[in-house]
This record gives C-alpha cells, sequence and structure tokens, in this order.
DNA sequence: AATTTAAGTTGACAGTGTTCTGTTAACAGC
DNA sequence: GCTGTTAACAGAACACTGTCAACTTAAATT
C-alpha cells in the first residue's frame, strides 16, 4: 500500500508528545474545561483536529492524561522508598510523598479522581487500570515487604491495607486541596497518625468479622451518576 | 420607587427554585458540564440567561449547588445518629450514613470536592464554607459528647478528631466511586475498621509529637492550580 | 396616570467538541 | 518514470456553550 502509517512506535511517541502538551495546558490553563483542542493546537504548532488521528474524543485524551498522572504519583513514590530504611519510615516516606505530589500540584492531582464524564464505565482505558493498578501495587509491595520482614502484623492481606494506605492519603490530599483545613491544621501531623493508624488497623484486623459489621448496610453504588 | 424588587424572602426562594432546577438537570445529565444554562431554562421554563440575576456566573452557581450537597450529607449523618446508641454506635452510623449517601448518588458526592475552575479561593461563598462546617460540626458533636460521657478519649481536640473522620469516609466514598476498589473489596468492612481506627488515633494523639514528626516535611499547597 | 426599575427575554459573540471534506505526501506496483 | 492508495493533517462547518448588552414587561410608589 501506500503512504507509511507511522510506525507503531512513532505513534506512540506523537500520542506522548500530544499528552506532553495537553499537560502543559492543562496545568497552566487550570482544569478539564480550559483544556481545548485549540489552545492543545497552539501548543504543539498542529491543527485542532489533528489529535483525532490518536485519541477517539476529548474523554478519550483525558483518560490517557489521567493515567499519565497516576504514573507520576507512582514514580514521586517509587523514589521516595529507601529500601534500607524501616518499613515505618517507608511507610512514612511513602505517604509525605504522596501527599507532598498531590499537594504540591493540585490540578494534576485532581485530574486523577474527576470524571469527566459519565464515559461508560466498560470502554475506560485499559492504559488507566493499568497506571492505577501499579501505582497501588507500590504501596501494596511496601506492606508486604514489611510483613515479610516481620515489622508489620500479616493479619492482614497486602492489598487491603494497601486500600486503606491509599483512602487515608488520599482524604488527607483531598479536603487539603478543596481547603478542608481552613484552620491551619497541617497534615504534617496526619502523616505519622495515618502510618501508626494503619499498622494498627492490620493488627486488629481479625476481630473484624464481629456481629458489628453485619448490623451495617452499604449500598451498592449507582453508577450512570 | 417602583417595580418591587422581590422581598428578599422571595428571592430566596426563587435562588432555591434555580438550585432545585440545576440539581435535577445536574444529577440527570451527569457532571458539571453538561448543567448548561440552556437546559436549565428548560427545566424551570425560563429564559437562559434569567439566573445571571440571581448568579454571578456559572461558578457561582456551581458553588451554591456545592453548599448544597454540604447540607444533604449533613441532613443524611444527622438523620442516622440516635442518640439514646452509644457513641461507638452514632460513629457507626455516622460512618455509614456518609458512606451510603456519597456511594448512592457519585455525582452529587464528586460535586462537593471538585473544583469548577479557579475561581480565586477568595471570593469563595459564605453560603459553601458555612455549609461545610456545619457538615464537619456534625462529626464534631458527636465526639465531643462521646468523649464527654467518657466513652472516648479526650486527648484529641473533636475537631481534629473530625477531620481525621472525615478523612477516612472521604477515602473510602472517593475511591469507591472513582472504581478504585475493582476487586469488589466491600466497604462494608471498612466502616467498622474506620471508626476503630479513629478510637485508637485518638487514644495516641499525645505520642505524636515525637521526632518522627519532624523528620516529615509537607509543602504548602499550590494554588493557582 | 406617569414614572421608576427589577425581572425577564432576546440576540449576539467568542469559544467549545466534533464531524466532514479536502489536501498533502510517501510508498507499492507497474 | 508514473499512478493509485491511504495515513496524516488542515480547515470549514455545525450545534452547542457561557456571557453580556440591549430590549421588553409589569407592578408599586408618587
Amino acid at each position: 500500500m501506500a503512504r507509511p502509517k507511522l510506525s507503531e512506535d512513532a505513534r506512540a511517541l506523537k500520542r506522548e508528545d500530544i499528552l506532553d502538551a495537553a499537560m502543559t495546558v492543562f496545568e497552566q490553563q487550570g482544569g478539564i474545561e480550559a483544556l481545548s483542542f485549540r489552545k492543545l493546537a497552539v501548543e504543539m504548532g498542529l491543527s485542532y483536529s489533528a489529535p483525532y488521528r490518536y485519541f477517539a474524543n476529548k474523554a478519550e485524551l483525558v483518560d490517557a492524561l489521567r493515567a499519565r498522572a497516576f504514573r507520576w504519583i507512582e514514580k514521586a513514590m517509587i523514589q521516595e522508598i529507601d529500601t534500607t530504611a524501616s518499613p515505618d519510615e517507608q511507610l512514612n516516606a511513602l505517604a509525605a510523598a504522596y501527599i507532598n505530589a498531590g499537594v504540591e500540584r493540585p490540578a494534576r492531582y485532581a485530574l486523577m479522581f474527576f470524571e469527566l464524564k459519565d464515559h461508560d464505565q466498560q470502554s475506560r482505558s485499559l492504559e488507566l487500570k493499568a497506571a492505577k493498578r501499579d501505582a497501588l501495587d507500590v504501596c501494596t509491595q511496601v506492606i508486604a515487604a514489611g510483613q515479610d520482614s516481620g515489622a508489620f502484623p500479616a493479619t492482614m492481606d497486602p492489598l487491603t491495607a494497601a486500600h486503606l494506605f491509599w483512602i487515608g492519603a488520599h482524604g488527607v490530599v483531598s479536603l487539603q486541596v478543596s481547603g478542608q483545613f481552613v484552620m491551619g491544621r497541617h497534615p504534617k501531623i496526619l502523616v505519622p497518625m495515618l502510618v501508626r493508624t494503619l499498622r494498627q488497623g492490620m493488627e486488629h484486623y481479625n476481630s473484624e468479622s464481629s456481629a458489628l459489621t453485619d448490623s451495617i448496610e452499604i449500598k451498592e453504588i449507582k453508577h450512570g451518576r
């Protein structure tokens, strides 16, 4: 045939270029709806409809951007892990890295959890799912390593513990960024509290299947918003 | 003078009507950018620019909507408080109410924490601030009552404890809604864990000003996204 | 009845996502 | 060499958006 399809690699590179530009515009202008194909076109010196060769629509582009944000916070955490340190210190470092990253770049952080539209759950990109999983894996593995070394109790499976960790860290960043801690309650205090709290949660995990649990009713998510 | 300014009350009522319609459209269509002045106009049988008499712009309208969402979750929590129950049970009820509310209406919940634009922090509506504070107050007071009755340790001030509670609850809803718990880890288990965790956090609060705290550096928020 | 003025309507404008049509450029087969 | 095919891109067009200025309406005070 004919005019050369870019090689798979070249295509992927171009995709990355577009995402670079998109992230730049996104963070400069501040917000998803401020990121437009027109501004993106200016930033990369292409026409505003060129990205449609690489993304079906804006939602898909934003999903790819979101995946990038997860990769970014994954990297931020990885950089702070000192494998020679104690598991407790590692958890502290992880929490501090996560919170710092989120607080320093609130827009990028918000992107991670912010849905653009309904954009049906099914067709959500694998790219995004993988990025989420990998970021969570960093936490899971630190916890698992701590359990293996005997520093953490092994009563709770590391994935659940990682979820708990993420819940706490995300809660801190989220409230901090949305200006919830108006009275200047500093998250510094919260980091060790979070970690200690997680340790104790792991220890007491078995007492969970009590009658108390059964008395609580939690309903299913209603999607389609 | 002349054509009567609506009475302060009538004006407030009309504002509420607009917000009613706006919330309807918002939840039906799913998302902030799907809520438009045009659709809003259809919903309430007014022209699309009529709301500008009551809101300076869309950001202000959305802020008012956001305040409503906080009032809603405040109400959800209040309804579940049984003052005859034990403080622990009350906390459980509070957590379950919060999480259920958030999970059942993810769009409305998301509204509470996601910013529309930069929309400079300063001019943020007092209405919203008050709604946030009141919702948090529900938690604070349940905790304070528990401390007064001796059921909870009084080492941590109730406001900080309420923040911790909110962090946890928000973390659960947030990850749940954004499809983070893909492997079906049920939040039911998390509610008692959250509460127990908070109790223990309150107990060990004094050991907080340790050397560990000082070794953690948390940076300031960078606003302007 | 005239005046005043808030409330609401309408039309316009710039900017958006998306689609459709057209143009360019590079390779395959002749 | 040429020609046909087709990926990459450009640009016009469409239906929509938030916003605002100009206009109309209607009721209460004088």
